[in-house]
DNA sequence: GGCTAAACGAGACGGTACGTCTCGTCTTGGG
DNA sequence: CCCAAGACGAGACGTACCGTCTCGTTTAGCC
């Protein structure tokens, strides 16, 4: 019972950087396995013996690249008004500096083409964010910044989907406004009720 | 000064209507203008001549297919949280429906892939949705239920943007319920400042 | 009832005129399809369109070139020992030659790859030595210089297979001696019965 | 200093016979060295570390196994005519086995791709049976069965590759009466001269 | 009603990339 | 030091499509 030869993690590093490289370079569409084993000096067959899929190599480079390492776990100043004001320009800044959009367009393609790497990215790329989140709006909810009946969960998607929206619309892309705006919006919408504020009463 | 041959209404259609047919049948990443144009009958060079681009085909044949024409005008029946709620019900029972999410997943690979399509297909699918739900709620801001300083433009493209998100994540795919969790957030956003509701001022 | 562009006879050309070129460089084992459409300027789906083996392209190949044209209807100069020597010297002289030898090589290992490819190289390459031999020996018969009982097929075959046997041998080159050594003794075991046995003599 | 494993002999037979049951499965041109080393549940490397081509492994495999061994010294009654007919008999029959011409065939492609190989091949396979032949036919131009001046390597050279020839043809292979007609055409062509039957001679 | 010219279906073309197979080499760990 | 296992860089395999380019064959207007 014998073990062959290891898997060179040389080679891994090598596909993984090159398929970043080439992502940033001409897009997920142009993007394809033998200019990434070309490029990373490896054989073909080494990329498909560990993935065997365009949409898989770009998941694992993406999340093992950049962009995912900085799902810094939100300031929690007390203030948490000014913590999400934080938290949404940095995260619009991150989604569309020019690597950061191209990577989410190419991560959207590999999404909407292979459900299995869909869960991936959704996992390890979006859900940290969300619950990075979910914890500091907890966290201002016990201190009574945000009403107790506040549905957690779908304001945090909101804050998240909905710029990630318009980046993938590529229209006008968002602007620190634009987050300003949509987090005072989704504050109010889950402000705590004292007396009068029955907005939506009617 | 002869005009030649018209160009064939008959080959035009045969030609979108395989293109939503394969589009359904095997997605946006294995659908190829070989495909498209044996399904339909049709010389290759007869889609190239009017389109040029897989991505334009498919935004055409998407915007001339179903789901663009029922951009109905949102119900005004005075009470704008039924109306919203009525209508991201019937935007949720659309984005979900097989048909509706395989045509949103290609439809974003599509704009993913090119920015002429991108605009197109915001012009024509997404814009359509936003601008009626802004005349609605500018509409509701009128008459007083929602607050005069509210950033309209950023709550019709939070909703429309957020329930897109759900789509597009692959996850759970969003339910009436979380549509109506949605309304209710964006709607207290925006509802009128009676006295002292300052949640987020300080 | 369209018909669709024509073959191209240029890169039918190219593609055996590469072919011819290759084998002679690198040899049957080492020749491949990637390196002939190379080479020829051509996809290499032309190649399969047309062929669909890389023996069938070299027996092709091989049977358009030089080589087989010169299949001369041997001469008839009334002396068959004298006709035989000429013909066996330049058989003897084109398959020992560098193009000859090695193309014997490479239509050997097609034929051997190949039985449909065998049958057409058979038909085109062998046979019609065998049978132009054939009808210089009726002849010869006819004149009474060849037994009448004679076999002549397998007279014809032996000088023919005899000589390519040794070629693909690949030991010690068949020479000019060895094919009259070989004409005497095929002509002596077919020699008219009289008396004193001088059928060739004048 | 220590002189490690000895070559496990086990694994040398494996090999030879996996290649000799593959050679027959699927030809020369389909047998592959990780084929032979799978099929012998040995590592290709020890394939490689013995022979080096494949061309190297079948001509062994082809020497070591059957066929070869039954170089039997023909048999000597003293009537050459009889001792020959019975050697050419075997010898078609061998060579039109099923098991027989698939040898020769692959051998005759190893032959073709490899120099060294041919000589190896032409050495243990193909000479001996001329050598065989010639002893035998010696003994009977002592015996006065066959002329003196006769050239007895031609003789023999041109029985045993005009029927190998035949067989490469893969056209009709030889039976026993071309067999026959081909020592009747080769004896007579060497048979003693009584007066003057020089036909040939000049 | 014949002429002309563009659009049509078909499909071959030179290419690129696919995903697989095998090559010959290298590395690992067990015997 | 040999061996089985098996990963590696390399590169050919045969296939699928790309976008372009002929081919006849319709099918309009226009004379």
């Amino acid at each position: 019972m014998s073990s062959g030869r290891k898997r060179s993690e040389a080679s891994r590093l090598a596909i993984l950087e090159a398929t970043r490289f080439l992502l940033a370079a001409v897009g997920y569409e142009r993007l394809t396995i033998e200019g990434i084993a070309g490029r990373a000096g490896v054989g073909k067959q080494t990329v498909y013996r560990w993935w065997g899929s365009k949409s898989a190599v770009v998941a694992e480079a993406a999340l093992s690249g950049g962009l995912s390492q900085q799902v810094e776990p939100l300031p929690d100043t007390g203030h948490i008004a000014n913590d999400l004001r934080e938290w949404s320009r940095a995260w619009v800044a991150r989604l569309t500096s020019p690597e950061g959009s191209g990577l989410v367009l190419a991560l959207t393609a590999a999404t909407v083409d292979n459900q299995e790497v869909a869960d991936r990215l959704y996992r390890h790329f979006t859900e940290p964010h969300e619950t990075s989140l979910l914890q500091r709006l907890a966290s201002a909810q016990r201190a009574g910044q945000i009403d107790s009946d506040a549905d957690l969960p779908t304001v945090a998607s909101t804050l998240v989907g909905s710029l990630l929206y318009r980046v993938l619309a590529r229209q006008r892309p968002p602007t620190a406004d634009d987050a300003n705006a949509l987090v005072a919006l989704v504050l109010k919408g889950c402000a705590p009720q004292h007396e009068g504020a029955d907005a939506v009463r009617r």
